[in-house]
DNA sequence: GCCGTTTTCGGCCCGACTGTTTTCAGTCG
């Protein structure tokens, strides 16, 4: 049982509870549990084998009680219960936009309706006509929303929605009267997905503002239009589409807007509570007094956390995982500044698009002091691995490329495969050939997590191997991570002078940031790279440092923020250590 | 259901927008 699996077993009883009309508080109980269990770095299984269930934020022993209950027999007998008096179908409703709990009890009470496919034929065949609270034009809502379920499936990857927002940002920049325009949300704490985009803009005239953000290319739908906010749906490559909502924002107010539009919504509850604590008030337009309105401060960020006695968090930071508990942020908390090489990436001799030389001299004008290459071994063959033969001249190569190319210092390594028996897939004797090893899983991924930690660790063990790669192989919105042991593997890596990647394309973002946060608190270095395929990928180097502030990292803590000399005496540190120990 | 340097009971964040409303409930973020 992962703790996804419990997270998921706790909304599904708020969601039933909702429906049902149940208390909203209660309902919120049951929805913090499932983030507190999410949010876990390690497992919950262990967190419960220790006793420890009702350490965890947000959960008493009532709920303890039932995450052991789940736990131990596999069912929790309070979901059984509901779902017997709610039709657990009825929660896929939930995804269509406008349609809340309310709605939802209104459609099955009064009309039976308890899925989908209901609700579709129940519209075709007029059957929703005389219902309270929807008229033609909720109907007609609904009818988008179903439409819109099946043509965007899930949020959208943190590298694309950048990109889209980028762009959005640009054409509101041009509408006239704009002065200033930032992004907000999940986007600006850089969460590993979004799904929607927040834009926040300073405007002489909202409405014109608004207006002419409605109407700009690629808008499908228009959700919401007001004085202040509007709401679109974006097309934004043929059949992808992505909501975007915009703000309009006296200046006076741009802090206290961008506070709160950037949330997270648990991090804005936590310091909301604070506010009312001191008989202040905090929202969009000020933290002010709750008697009389007197602001306190509303025009910068830093002013509101000041005004709380709070340290002005980065955004990566405000989700409400133990932020508060911080005296104040550390000055080097990493930044993209920090990073002075990358050690993991691909070149035409395996499955890259660039060559050595230009890949070097990319990384050379991003002003990086140092690269590896890294191509694939032998056993990735749909990647056009390299044979032991290949290698050496490949080795060659580059070392041809390293003296030819001033500037930068250019290491010869490889991406190794980790066998399913752990072994790897060159012998010791090639390995000790390279400057660098990357080793990494790509096959095989079982559901054993035991036999796939042990793989792992045997991998960590060989005195060659330096940083494991994308640890546990997820690919966002398309393959689950690899169930894993974080906690033994850092541990381990911690003891063997192993680094732990957080691989940084977005595809992957592999360490993510709970894991890496564990993976540091238990002694491990964390190296962030590309895994670049091309020589525009290193600009994905952004999104891994965003991952390792969201993790807490100051850039100490991560191996390639340190001098080439460093990362020489890193490897040489294991290899003779390693040595010692066999002898 | 959770939680506590004002509390073990009585609270638990706040506002815009929409639709269907004669004054507001529901949804969303």
């Amino acid at each position: 049982m992962t703790n996804a699996d419990v997270a998921r077993a706790f909304d599904e009883i708020a969601d039933l509870l909702e429906i049902k009309g149940e208390d909203s508080f209660r309902v919120n109980s049951y929805r913090r549990v499932a983030r507190s269990v999410a949010d876990l770095a390690g497992e919950i299984t262990q967190v419960a084998q220790r006793g420890e269930l009702a350490t965890l934020a947000g959960v008493g022993k009532a709920s303890a009680e039932k995450i052991q209950e789940l736990l131990t027999t596999g069912r929790i007998v309070l979901r059984e219960e509901l779902a017997r008096e709610v039709p657990i179908s009825l929660l896929e409703l939930r995804n269509i936009p406008g349609l809340g709990p309310k709605k939802i009890a209104v459609l099955w009470k009064e009309r039976g309706i308890t899925s989908l496919d209901d609700l579709k034929q129940a519209i075709a065949d007029g059957k929703l006509a005389g219902l309270k609270g929807f008229a033609e034009k909720s109907i007609q809502y609904i009818r988008d929303g179903l439409e819109f379920l099946a043509r965007v499936a899930g949020r959208t990857r943190l590298g694309v929605a950048w990109q889209v927002a980028e762009l959005c940002r640009e054409n509101v920049k041009q509408i006239p009267g704009v002065s200033r325009v930032e992004h907000a949300g999940s986007l600006r704490r850089g969460q590993e997905t979004v799904g929607d985009l927040d834009l926040l803009c300073v405007g002489t005239d909202g409405a014109a503002v608004i207006d002419a953000f409605t109407t700009q290319p690629g808008v499908t739908r228009v959700l919401a239009k007001g004085d202040t906010k509007g709401s679109v749906l974006l097309e934004y490559r043929s059949g992808r589409e992505i909501q975007v909502d915009l703000r309009v924002v006296p200046s006076a107010s741009f802090g206290a807007a961008w506070q709160y539009f950037t949330g997270s919504k648990a991090h804005n509850v936590r310091l909301r509570e604070m506010a009312q604590q001191r008989g202040w008030t905090l929202n969009e337009y000020a933290l002010s007094e709750v008697e009389g309105g007197k602001v306190i401060a509303a025009e910068t960020e830093p002013d509101i956390y000041a005004a709380l006695g709070l340290p002005c968090f980065p955004p990566e930071l405000r989700e409400d995982r133990g932020e508060f508990e911080l005296q104040k942020i550390p000055k080097d908390l990493l930044t993209l500044k920090h990073i002075r090489g990358d050690l993991h990436m691909h070149t035409t001799a395996s499955d890259g698009h660039n060559s050595a030389e230009e890949m070097a001299l990319a990384a050379k004008a991003l002003g990086y002091e140092y690269i590896c290459v890294t191509d694939h071994s032998q056993s990735s063959a749909i990647a056009n691995g390299l044979k032991p033969d290949r290698l050496k001249q490949h080795i060659e190569d580059v070392r041809r490329v390293a003296k030819r190319v001033s500037g930068i210092t250019i290491w010869i390594g490889a991406e190794v495969d980790i066998l399913g028996d752990g072994q790897l897939d060159y012998g010791d004797e090639l390995l000790a050939e390279l400057d660098w090893v990357v080793a990494s899983v790509h096959t095989g991924q079982g559901k054993d997590i035991d036999k796939n930690t042990a793989r792992t660790l045997a991998a960590i063990r060989n005195p060659y191997v330096n940083v494991i790669a994308h640890p546990t192989g997820r690919l966002i919105n398309r393959r689950d991570a690899m169930q894993l042991d974080i906690e033994t593997i850092a541990l381990e890596a911690a003891a063997t002078g192993t680094a732990l990647e957080i691989n940084a394309s977005t595809y992957r973002l592999d360490l993510k940031d709970q894991h890496a946060r564990l993976a540091h608190q238990r002694g491990a270095r964390i190296c962030i790279d590309c895994d670049a395929h091309s020589t525009d990928q290193f600009d994905q180097m952004r999104f891994g440092v965003v991952t390792a502030r969201r993790a807490g990292l100051r850039a100490g803590a991560v191996l390639n923020t340190h001098s080439a000399e460093d990362i020489r005496a890193f490897v040489a540190a294991k290899r003779s250590k390693l040595a010692q120990r066999k002898r």
